[in-house]
DNA sequence: TTATCATAGCTAATGACGTTAGCTAAAAAG
DNA sequence: CTTTTTAGCTAACGTCATTAGCTATGATAA
């Protein structure tokens, strides 16, 4: 007894649990189980499985954030953008179950899902800085980022891409079209 | 007693109650109860709740195939794009519970999830038999449209677009960009 | 029409879980 | 050393999914 939790170490172990077997079979039994405790026990440090949920998944924007950054720093314009797809891309593949935690929590509550991406859509637009873009298309390129981000990213680790080998060209051509996207703005808007 | 319901009854139930509380909180007991049924009797008809969600999903990309295609016919190119694109927009949206199911049930049953989503990627790849593409790429172009809509769809109706007035502009923009992207593939990789 | 058979839907029971209410003992505070 | 806080516990409850038989309806065949 005693066993010195907190709830840091809760929502590692969650974490840990949601990318082994995904988040839908996380359940507060075999969390405390593993934890080396019982299931009641955990109340004192979360609010419940839907509390653990929602943790989850704030831990997990922070961490993704962390990770966009750091894979950003040092660069600019279409390096950076190429980092940062790929320091998605590298944390939602090493963090399956908790990138599924992020969608899936609160799915239907709005103010939740803004104020957590909140902070990855700043960074988007920060990179965008760069570009010389009016305010609105930056809205519509971040947008556009995050979706394919977020599309692709679920696909991915779904396995619903038939041929396994080359995913990641596919991201590559996908990234080119995006890229070239936004440096031609003034071709499709401009004329 | 002797409601006489089938799959087919039971499958429209679920779908109309996926789109109003969410797939994640459909159970068999207020489903049955919406049938004037008891819950076990349901197990006549589908195989228990894992068996419901799987038929919801398969029903999903039957009906969002069907309307990509009612959407694409007698058009051609770039419009017959679009309006697949806005065909797929529509549907997720008059059916957010369905849509939750394609993409959830079977997260990790590879083989599902690709027998499944077979017919839609075909739909995809006859309409860019129309563009003079190398076989490769119209794989990445195929995933790249999937993935796109996926994503959107899914920040759509989560609600995760800060601000909803101007949602179909950045759809608009992203799918211009996709467009363009594609007609100028030679530039690309060409050279 | 009547006898047989298949089966839709039922009740009862079981087992997982999440959750709450209080208890207890360890640790922290004074 | 005493008091207070609190982490973790046990017991109990409610909600579901699911399974095991039962029953009566409706179809089929004589």
């Amino acid at each position: 007894m005693k066993v010195g939790l907190d709830k840091e170490i809760i929502l590692k172990a969650a974490a840990d649990m949601a990318d082994e077997i995904g988040i839908a079979n996380v359940t507060l039994k075999e969390l405390a189980r593993k934890l080396g405790v019982k299931s009641p026990s955990l109340y004192k440090h979360i609010n419940g499985l839907d509390g653990l949920k929602e943790g989850l998944m704030l831990y997990g924007w922070r961490a993704l954030e962390e990770k966009m950054i750091r894979s950003a720093v040092g660069k600019s314009k279409d390096d950076a953008i190429r980092a940062i797809f790929y320091g998605y891309r590298d944390y939602v593949l090493e963090h399956p179950g908790v990138f599924e935690a992020m969608q899936w929590y609160n799915m239907y509550k709005s103010e939740e899902n803004l104020s957590a991406t909140k902070e990855i859509v700043e960074v988007l637009f920060e990179v965008l800085d760069a570009y010389e873009l009016a305010e609105q298309q930056k809205v519509h390129v971040v947008r556009m980022f995050r979706v394919f981000l977020q599309g692709f990213m679920t696909v991915e680790i779904h396995g619903g891409f038939g041929n396994p080998i080359d995913i990641i060209e596919s991201f590559d051509f996908a990234l080119d079209i995006l890229l070239k996207g936004i440096r031609n703005l003034s071709d499709i808007y401009g004329e």
